[in-house]
RNA sequence: GGGCGAUUAGCUCAGGUGGCUAGAGCGCAGCUCUGAUAAAGCUGAGGUCACUGGUUCGAGUCCAGUAUCGCCCA
């Protein structure tokens, strides 16, 4: 009976990795994990809620693979590592894949369908590939509690989202405030900046130089400026201009008007022959100068309205002096611009709250008389598409016969459309909640300043970067599927109450309430103080949900959110989650008093992109994508896992080449496992046990080349250790493949014959000993990264006594082997060895001499010192007699005598039969009867002077020789000229 | 347009605080070997370290600028 599991030569990594999830399933081996550390110390990570909104990728391995090998390896390094699931269900990803399979084309569809329908259909929809999620996440083995997920749209998480909300408010950091955001009429809803993106078309408009009359007396003076977008010129508030740009002021020679412009466009806007330069003077003093009360006259209202700076910050003028397009001179209209509404800000300019133009894109009874109801927009007869062309000529017509229009000009553009209908799109100011993030600036950046990033440039660039641009935190989207903002106001006073519980809700509505989504919560509403109180209408950013969750998925108060040991995601999460959790829980722990502030991460993993083999980003349409489960069923998906993790650097884009997969496993993979199954083959013959095994103490004079390989596990233990812990992923695995390759093709190489043993009482133990410690150790130190490879080695390896998993054990740690004391000088000296073993091989080579040929000795420098302890190793690999130091190179002694070459014909032989027991597939220890037929010459009684030595090797009973063989196996081989014909047939 | 990062052999990547005659693995070519496993050994070819300037006795490494790629922001 043997001890060990036979093992196949050929291994079919899928398959064997499928049994092992299937046995970790079985023995409930996770959770053993975490429950066999129950009084350890914790190492807390988060997972990253991903939105369960499609089918999972390769770059999903990318993440979960170094999310799972830190987790394993701390796990391995006694700390208790509880790991759940989470999953992002809320947001506008979500409620465009309804949208497009429920064929809703605007809010209006959607409103008509119903919210509560709505929001049933989203929530369904996030649970379609949750399914496909889990199954890769357990095929690649990620360790991830998916019965203890975290949902985002779970009542008691958006509860706890609530009392965050709650608290900011008590803090004074929640506000209503506005935003301009890209805005599609036709369907009344905001599109994102991705889908803005999709939408960009050239498009011709009329735009307008418009004169606007200042408030200087006597005379007929001007300020000119340049508009894409006539149609907003009703909401001018403001007129822009530059501090440090030249103006020009100039006359009309056959009239009064006087107007102003900049330089550098001057004689491109004005004909010379109509104008004249009166004088040329700066921005700061024209506009600004002290005393100054200069203004201009609304187009249609008469108003008197501002001259501000164009400036959205103190160090941003947004004006440029170009010589391409506009006058030097700004028309600023709020409502329909970002910079436009950032510079009333900057310039403490009240914004009305009365818009002239409706969600739906239609003038309002507050526009002037020739406007009101008239559409923004009129249809294309060609394309059905809507345009701006007709409004912008109603307005220009207008300021014509006003008297305040010098000339319109035709325009090609880039504008944004819908990228669903075609329609433009406008930008629009909405009411927005904000969180003060801005004034929490100092404290962002200094709860970052205690983080530990990978790699670490992110902390002070990218993400440092981040923060210290950080601007206010708008959190409301006017949209269905997500947490429902906890804000209700009062109708007449305006009173803002933040409800900060379910229950409190209940209590203050008196109605039961189950389900807090917007569909639900909207029709609560209550009297107070003599005024109902209403909900405001908007949901959540959903990154707010994500970024919540240090406190929210363990139901913990918002300030004692949980800090994790590590997290990691890809690079793009700098604005997204990592941003998210730093912001929600700085903002969490502020109060009046508050000084110091932590992140609730202290070691932050990012990792690039997954491009393809060319560097090209995957995309469906390139059809570059590569599928994770072809992968794994061709190579497994722990070869996966060691390539992502041998190819790691620091931050950059991985160029994902299925071919580097093939080489892993030719490389490390099949290294690894025939080493293995050299071992177990042995082992069985040899009726070695792990009892044995684990009892044995090695010899006290173990050879020098056990010692070298003792001593490079030792070195390996502690390079990966040493990597690990400071991230240098592919630095740990490369020293592993190092290994790897020294100790099959090195060390079982020169001693394969300490294995074959023809008896029961020369078994070198030894031998045993030090191969069982190495694949111990290595597959030890290895599976953190390759989790389901080490287990099927770990099971057959074990010890009777220990874990049933790899997973639940220790990792190994360095053993105290006295000889470590001179591990350097060991090393050196068998590097001095290889060096001997390969210039001489070099010469055998260049001489002609086969290795099989025995020689009778080498030389060696005296300055060589003593390598005696390698004298054997040098001797077997370079198959001479004897070792000489003497003279100052190495040398062979090349000449070959009889006895010599006897030896050398027998090897040559041996090595012939051999081959054929292979061919015939013999087992190793097979006996057998070898037939043999060879002339009568010199060759053949040199060669029958060895025969008891070639029947030993080849273990042959009996030996015949005849003409006449007629065995199943046998073939004819060629010894220094002559033909020799061997069979083989087993006993 | 702004920020961050990358650019080193055909490919994938190493190259703390400047000392390099620039490395490894794969691939390629030649030879050897085949009881070494989707093999192994030896030898070799391959690089103005993206480009242009600068600092320095000395730059792949530090500084400035340019180009290309990636990500983020506007």
């Amino acid at each position: 009976m043997s001890n060990y599991k036979a093992v196949s030569a050929k291994a079919d990594f899928n398959e064997l990795e499928k049994e092992i999830i299937n046995y970790w399933k079985e023995k409930n081996i996770f959770k053993k994990s975490i429950e066999n550390r129950k009084n350890c110390p914790e190492f807390v990570f988060f997972e990253g809620p991903p939105t369960a909104n499609g089918r999972p990728g390769v770059h999903h391995v990318l993440v979960r693979t170094f999310k799972d090998l830190v987790c394993r390896y701390q796990t391995m390094n006694g700390k208790k590592v509880e790991r759940n699931a989470g999953w992002d269900e809320h947001g506008l990803p979500v409620e465009i894949e309804v949208q497009k399979t429920q064929n809703l084309k605007s809010k209006e569809d959607i409103l008509k369908l119903g919210i509560a329908k709505f929001n049933e259909l989203c929530a369904a929809s996030t649970q379609k590939y949750i399914n496909e999620w889990e199954e890769l996440t357990e095929r690649m083995a990620y360790w991830v509690d998916f019965k203890n997920a975290y949902r985002t749209s779970d009542a008691k998480y958006i509860e706890k989202i609530w009392s965050i909300l709650k608290k900011f408010h008590d803090n004074d950091l929640l506000y209503k405030g506005y935003k301009v955001v890209p805005w599609a009429c036709d369907s009344e809803t905001t599109v994102s900046q991705a889908e803005v993106a999709l939408g960009y078309k050239d498009v011709i408009d009329e735009t307008a130089y418009v004169k606007f009359k200042l408030n200087v007396e006597n005379q007929e003076m001007y300020l000119l400026a340049w508009t894409t977008t006539p149609w907003t010129l009703p909401s001018n508030v403001a007129l822009a201009v530059s501090e440090h740009i030249n103006y020009v002021v100039a006359k009309n020679k056959n009239s009064n008007e006087i107007l102003i412009i900049s330089e550098k466009r001057y004689e491109k806007v004005l004909n010379p022959e109509e104008y004249e330069k009166l004088y040329i003077k700066t921005g700061q003093e024209l506009f600004f100068k002290e005393g100054s009360n200069l203004k201009y006259y609304n187009l249609f209202f008469g108003t008197e309205q501002p001259i501000i700076k164009g400036k959205i910050s103190e160090d941003n003028y947004f004006i440029e002096d170009c010589e391409d397009s506009g006058t030097g001179v700004v028309h600023i209209a709020p409502h329909f611009g970002e910079d436009d509404f950032k510079t009333c800000q900057f310039n403490s300019l009240e914004i009305n709250e009365k818009c002239l133009v409706s969600p739906q894109g239609i003038f309002t009874e507050d526009a002037p008389d020739f406007l009101k109801n008239q559409s923004l927009f009129n249809e294309n007869k060609k394309t059905k598409e809507l345009e701006f062309i007709r409004i912008n000529k109603v307005i220009n017509n207008e300021l014509e016969r006003l008297g305040n229009l010098l000339k319109t000009e035709k325009y090609e553009h880039s504008y944004p459309h819908n990228w669903r209908t075609g329609n433009p799109l406008i930008y629009y100011l909405r009411p927005s909640w904000y969180v003060k993030t801005q004034s929490l600036r100092d404290s962002l950046i200094q709860a970052n300043s205690q983080v530990q990033w990978y790699p670490e440039h992110v902390k002070e660039g990218r993400f440092g970067k981040w923060l210290e641009n950080n601007v206010d935190w708008s959190i409301s989207r006017e949209r269905f599927w997500g947490t429902p903002l906890p804000i209700w106001i009062g109708e007449k006073t305006g009173k803002v109450q933040v409800i900060a519980s379910i229950k409190e809700l209940e209590k203050k509505s008196n109605k039961k309430i189950i389900d807090p989504h917007k569909h639900i919560i909207d029709e609560i509403s209550w009297e107070e103080d003599g005024e109902t109180f209403k909900r405001v209408g908007e949901v959540l950013d959903c990154w707010f949900d994500s970024g919540s969750m240090p406190c929210a998925s363990f139901n913990i108060e918002p300030e004692n959110f949980k800090v994790a040991d590590y997290i990691c995601e890809a690079v793009d999460q700098t604005r997204g989650w990592f941003y998210s959790l730093l912001a929600v829980a700085v903002a969490s722990s502020y109060n009046k008093k508050e000084t110091t502030f932590k992140a609730p991460y202290k070691k932050v993993l990012c990792l690039g992109h997954i491009l393809d083999k060319d560097g090209q980003k995957m995309s469906k349409s390139k059809g570059n994508v590569v599928n994770p489960w072809e992968l794994f069923e061709k190579f497994g998906a722990d070869a996966v896992r060691w390539y992502l993790v041998s190819t790691y650097s620091a931050g950059n884009p991985i160029k994902f080449d299925v071919s580097g997969i093939l080489e892993i496993t030719k490389r490390f993979f099949l290294q690894l496992w025939n080493t293995y199954s050299f071992f177990v083959l042995y082992a069985n013959l040899d009726k070695i046990t792990t009892e044995i095994l684990e009892n044995y103490k090695p010899n006290k004079n173990i050879k020098a080349i056990d010692k070298w390989i003792l001593t490079k596990l030792d070195y390996l233990i502690e390079t990966v250790e040493k990597e690990l812990e400071a991230f240098e992923f592919s630095k740990a695995s490369l020293a592993i493949e190092k290994f790897t390759d020294e100790l099959s093709n090195i060390w079982v190489r020169a001693n394969r014959e300490r294995f074959w043993n023809t008896s029961s009482d020369n078994i070198d133990y030894d031998a045993y000993y030090v191969l069982n410690e190495c694949l111990k150790t290595l597959v030890s130190i290895c599976s953190p990264i390759i989790p389901m490879l080490s287990e099927v080695i770990y099971l057959n390896l074990k010890y009777k006594q220990e874990p049933e998993s790899i997973h639940l054990t220790d990792r190994l740690k360095r053993k105290d082997y006295e000889f470590l004391i001179e591990r350097d000088s060991l090393c050196q000296a068998m590097e001095k060895a290889l060096e001997i073993i390969n210039t001489a091989r070099n010469q055998r080579q260049k001489l002609g001499i086969k290795i099989r040929q025995p020689l009778k000795a080498v030389q060696i420098p005296n300055k060589y010192e003593d390598l005696s302890a390698f004298h054997d190793l040098i001797k077997k690999e370079l198959n001479i007699k004897e070792v000489i130091y003497k003279g100052e190179e190495i040398l062979l002694d090349t000449l070959i005598n009889d006895e010599l070459l006897a030896e050398g014909l027998s090897r040559e032989l041996i090595h012939a039969i051999q081959g054929l027991r292979k061919e015939s597939n013999f087992n190793v220890a097979d006996r057998i009867k070898l037939y043999l037929f060879m002339p009568i010459n010199k060759t053949s009684e040199l060669i029958r002077s060895q025969i008891e030595h070639i029947k030993k090797e080849t273990l042959s009973l009996d030996l015949i020789e005849t003409s006449n063989i007629n065995t199943e196996f046998k073939k004819k081989i060629k010894l220094e000229g002559e033909t020799i014909e061997i069979g083989v047939e087993k006993v």
